[in-house]
DNA sequence: TTGAAAGCGCTAACAC
DNA sequence: GTGTTAGCGCTTTCAA
């Protein structure tokens, strides 16, 4: 196979516009001290020539490669494609990131790393020798792993850390889950609701105990009981039905549940049609996630989303500017989740 | 921010093992004539140093950039991301493509082009400028467009074509529409079906008419009638639910029908349960793709399977082997599509 | 404000 | 079979 050489290179531009290389390459990188009609000329010969610099040269020779990393667990999310029921959070990130990364000039590669054991040194390691990336985008169930945080921090790599506060040095990102918990049983509260059922998700996940302590608040800034009306689940389906009847089948019976998922919401509605209730009448349900499943439930599942797309792109471009030097922001940056009105919410029974 | 330098370079480990630069590159990239002791002794001092290659370096002085570039549609892709309706065409390509491409050295990059205006050139040129690929995948609706195959041509950059017949040049690859519509339509022959109706995609759609064909030929292989037993949407819920219409009201109304995408399908079900048609006692449906609608839908749907990470994943097979100048497969590759049994299809009414 | 020179990490081409 | 040399396209450093 023939040795590819680029099309027009920064020598074409130069020669053309009659300046030197280094003229040419402060004009793409927008750096001042170029006078206005030396950028204009150049720009123009740009344009013509249809000039795009070649990232790889950039990298090799600047200190950017344009090239943004985003971490996900291998198994859980090949397990998520494979099952093909509609997981979209890397949909959503690549929504979200994708789009700022073009608009910003840089791209988004996907790597998948295997959390649970020692290789992560290693696959990791590889990915930033190969690639070199101006900045990695770390995702649960890894964001504050510290192999990998300390990783990066030694390569002096900037990184983002979605779900976490920050612990690992990156740049801390969560999705307003608590406000998001609090705002979905307000909601119920105001329907009438006042026994309010609770479906935790496992503990050693942050959002989790951000998601219980939003309930808990609105609940008690309500005035109402929530001792013995949460029960922890695991994400799984069949952890959702376990915990669901457990609270349904007390005799002070919930109207209303808030569960920690959608799997784990679908559970509750099919325990609830078991038990002879039905959805919304005899109880509320809501979800978080809004997964493509949400839509699909019947009846459609009212959800607090996860705005991953939005998490991203705001991960992106912090991470660009942490990049370019620029003063970090101080704390966890908070993506506001709203709530999703569907069908399986409505006014608590007399 | 510091001028960032690779942490072990081809030097180093030309240094660590005694030899020249040339030595370690003849093994890194497994070439012959190198004598196994050299070889051994090399990449000894590769695995102690843990030098992996920086991918920037290789595509400035070779031939290669092991990038692989897959083009999809921007509008539609973006359009179903912000539906969450789980459409999962991307995930598919990312599970067949990015594990293929980690398996054999490389990255897949996702780009999107708009491929309704002249942007394409522009956009396209501007992606191939910049990252340099080994190799692009088309999809559709654009695997044929003449404008990018004609670039990509002029460029010498091997390219699939997925969903196509190869007419642009490329490697064509396909899902074996054809075959699994004439599978699906075989099961309803089967399970005692003998007037079976079929929605159609919409015309501008290659597969639209493999997916016709497929029925149409096993329909008259088993001495059925076809004429009037069809109808053509647009892959729309209402266009599907328009045709279902027309089917289900004739006189001679059909006990089964093959719908050409899941959306067309449960729209289907709808038309039926308004008709007082249960599914699958009254009617049995088959539907396309077998997106997580199909899994999601009441009853859950009957589905044709596409192949989309299997395709992908040869896609990238091809695609280094066209790189490496193997000789081309002749006519497409034919990935077979296999059919998903759920609870939308069940004997033929007495 | 602009230009010239050096070099990033690697491979192709050629010499030995 | 192995080493040497000359770049790839760009940015950094330094000089003008």
């Amino acid at each position: 196979m023939a040795r590819r050489r680029q099309a027009v290179t920064i020598k074409h531009v130069a020669a053309d516009a009659g300046v030197s290389l280094q003229t040419v390459s402060r004009v793409i990188n927008k750096e001042p001290n170029v006078r206005p009609s030396m950028q204009e000329k150049v720009q123009a010969s740009i344009d013509r020539l249809g000039y795009i610099p070649s990232i790889a040269a950039q990298r090799m020779s600047g200190s950017r490669s344009y090239l943004i990393l985003a971490l996900n667990d291998r198994e859980r999310t090949i397990a998520d494609w494979r099952a093909r029921q509609g997981s979209d959070w890397i949909d959503q990130m690549l929504l979200g990131g994708m789009l700022k990364c073009a608009e910003l000039g840089y791209r988004m590669i996907f790597e998948l790393v295997d959390t649970h054991n020692d290789h992560v040194e290693r696959e990791l390691g590889a990915a930033i020798a190969a690639l070199q990336p101006d900045g990695v985008i770390l995702t649960p169930p890894h964001s504050d792993n510290p192999l990998i945080t300390n990783l990066l921090t030694a390569h002096k790599i900037p990184f983002a850390q979605i779900g976490s506060e920050g612990q690992g040095g990156g740049i801390p990102l969560i999705m307003g889950d608590q406000d998001a918990a609090r705002k979905a049983t307000e909601h119920l509260l105001g329907l009438g609701h006042t026994n309010i059922g609770f479906i935790a998700g496992p503990s050693d996940y942050l959002l989790s105990g951000w998601r219980l302590a939003g309930w808990k608040g609105a609940m008690e800034s309500a005035g109402c009981a929530t001792s013995g009306k949460s029960q922890e689940g695991d994400f799984s389906f069949a952890s959702g039905a376990a915990a669901a009847k457990i609270l349904l089948c007390q005799s002070d019976r919930p109207t209303a549940i808030l569960a920690s998922n959608d799997h784990m919401a679908v559970a509750t509605m099919e325990v609830a049609s078991e038990l002879g209730l039905s959805v919304p009448t005899d109880l509320s349900v809501i979800s978080f996630d809004n997964t493509p499943m949400a839509i699909f439930a019947r009846p459609s599942l009212t959800a607090v989303d996860q705005p991953i797309a939005d998490t991203t792109a705001r991960a992106i471009e912090l991470l660009i500017s942490a990049k370019n030097g620029d003063t970090p922001v101080l704390g966890p940056t908070i993506i506001p989740a709203d709530l999703v009105l569907r069908d399986s919410t409505g006014p608590a029974p007399l």
